[in-house]
DNA sequence: AATTTCTCCTGCAAGC
DNA sequence: TGCTTGCAGGAGAAAT
């Protein structure tokens, strides 16, 4: 499930792109695009940078709109170059492909010779993303103010203050991208339990411990940054444009880990239902009353 | 106003 | 073996 450090991984497998022109548009299922103006209008912009907040990619051209990337649950955007180096997908990868953009390269220098053309697939076989095209930076600017700090540099403090007086879960407030964006159902248990914070621990109490809520934000910070170093965690779908996996699965302390004992004190890791979400968390390590700090 | 529940969708796994 | 059922999850809408 892409969360904020799949998503970054796939922007920068995307930079390449960053200076190639989209010459054509083939949108196969029309409810996977929404917006204005038209996806047509991107026809002859240039690719001009890649932008990322919390679960988005901003996809700016000169000339023409920008268009929001959402992967949603099983969203790729897959890049596929033909000529000198260029590589087929597998025929899987080609079902669920919603949109194409056909996009002549940047000329950087001279060796290697680039390829002639590339196409840029969007595939999404459950559907829950989609691209969104907005006229204007501003536009922009508008709809990602509407999500809090991004995970990767989110403070203690931005915390405490989306926080005090939410009388929510924290594991609920961790998934709400208003709150920290970027945090979905993995990074979200793997942030509580290198916390050792409780998934059920009320918002507003946690905001009472300053030192449990400086820990969870830096835990937040530390856990996207290594995700992202790993190239991202490949459950199922996840895939670069470069149709890369990623290995931080395999460091998963809590995610996936119910039933199995803790790494840290080897108390069986308990699974229940919190914000209606499968969640997992170690009874011993993260206390649902947190113990008194250190004495 | 804040918070929870519902809904969308497909592919895989488990159960019979 | 082949069917049905259940579950996973991001995010916006709808309900509480």
């Amino acid at each position: 499930m892409p969360e904020l450090p799949e998503v970054e991984c796939v922007r920068r497998s995307l930079l390449p792109l960053v200076g190639s022109r989209i010459t054509g548009v083939l949108v196969r299922r029309a409810d996977f695009v929404t917006g204005t103006p038209p996806i047509q209008a991107l026809i002859g912009a240039e690719i001009a940078a890649l932008d990322r907040r919390g679960k988005q990619i901003a996809v700016l051209t000169q000339g023409g709109p920008i268009v929001i990337v959402q992967l949603g649950m099983s969203g790729q955007v897959l890049v596929e170059s033909a000529g000198p180096r260029g590589e087929r997908n597998s025929q899987t990868l080609r079902t669920h492909v919603h949109v194409e953009w056909a996009v002549e390269p940047a000329r950087r220098g001279f060796t290697p010779p680039p390829p002639s053309f590339a196409r840029v697939l969007f595939r999404d076989p459950r559907r829950f993303g989609g691209l969104t095209t907005l006229t204007s930076q501003r536009d922009l600017n508008e709809r990602w103010a509407a999500l809090g700090p991004d995970g990767l540099v989110i403070t203690g403090d931005q915390l405490a203050e989306s926080l005090a007086g939410s009388r929510r879960a924290i594991k609920a407030a961790l998934l709400d991208q208003s709150v920290v964006a970027g945090v979905g159902n993995i990074y979200a248990d793997e942030a509580l339990f290198a916390a050792g914070i409780s998934p059920r621990t009320l918002a507003s109490r946690l905001c009472r411990d300053r030192e449990a809520i400086h820990r969870l934000a830096a835990a937040i910070r530390t856990i996207l940054h290594q995700a992202i170093e790993a190239g991202g965690s490949t459950l199922r779908d996840y895939l670069d444009a470069d149709g890369r996996a990623g290995e931080f699965a395999q460091q998963h302390l809590a995610y996936g880990r119910g039933g199995q004992p803790c790494t840290r004190c080897g108390t069986i890791l308990k699974t229940a239902t919190v914000a209606q979400r499968t969640t997992v968390w170690c009874p011993r390590c993260q206390p649902s009353r947190a113990r008194h700090p250190r004495q």
